[in-house]
DNA sequence: TATTAAATAGATATCTAGATCCTTATATAC
DNA sequence: GTATATAAGGATCTAGATATCTATTTAATA
């Protein structure tokens, strides 16, 4: 796959919280509606916090809230390599010392993939995602 | 990753057999040139010669040899899909029902990137990679 | 017929994903 | 203030998938 399943529920879970960012939500309440399992979600959102993407408030109440305000301009990569980075390929797989630092055409190419796919995760922001969706339940409910 | 693997033993491997289209190769001289594990690379091998990418010959002086003309355009995206597919997005990864065929907009920006990364596959073929290098070793020797 | 090399089957290791349990912090009721 | 319920943090364990290794079988040919 593109990206990581953990990536995956990082960004279902930060788009839910953009759509809620006064009042915290709890992973219970992330678990349901992002449909990520509950315990490994948790681990998830550690990762985010950590990260500075959300922000955490334990006890009653108590729950996520999203940190880098969504009007910051938070983009998809952030969140991604928050949880799990997106390597390039900088240096040549196979460990030639032969070449230096040039690729070989495949391995170029492979880059140049990669960093096609980085470029568009870059300049997507949550707050894209958002007016996209216009006010509506964030995840898988475009009409 | 972007993509398996598994998939990069099978371009190294193509693409080392595309320079040498007369002769056979045995899956030795293969591990050794491509860095690909011996005994994994045998697996690989199998598999792209079930989907009809390579030809193998048992017994001595066999080996695998190209079987898709590099002259008919192989691209990189066929090779890739033999050994391990890349799948798109094409329902609500959620289960949703209420919402049929769409996709939210987080899921309709992964299938776009991931249709973009099968394009740019789809479009390179292994005689793009050939030309490029102009008959030196395919792999990580480019100057 | 012996040698070579792929095909097949199976075991092992490693990594990611997911589950379980216990600890720590905090808001609120009393 | 103190107790209690709530919710995140953290450690550890299990399951599954991917990758790697070992051994045996089948086929080709010199």
């Amino acid at each position: 796959m593109l990206i990581s399943q953990t990536a995956e529920y990082a960004l279902r879970a930060v788009v839910c919280l953009a759509t809620n960012a006064d009042t915290p939500m709890t992973t219970r309440e992330l678990s349901t509606i992002t449909k990520a399992p509950l315990n490994y979600l948790s681990k998830v959102l550690q990762g985010l916090s950590r990260a500075g993407i959300v922000r955490s408030q334990r006890g009653l109440n108590g729950g996520f809230k999203i940190e880098k305000s969504v009007k910051d301009g938070l983009s998809l990569l952030e969140i991604i390599e928050a949880v799990s980075p997106m390597p390039t390929i900088d240096k040549c797989p196979l460990n030639l010392e032969s070449h230096g630092n040039s690729l070989c055409p495949l391995h170029k190419r492979l880059n140049k993939s990669i960093e096609m796919v980085k470029k568009e995760f870059r300049e997507t922001t949550v707050l894209d995602l958002l007016k996209e969706n216009a006010g509506a339940i964030p995840l898988c409910e475009d009409t």
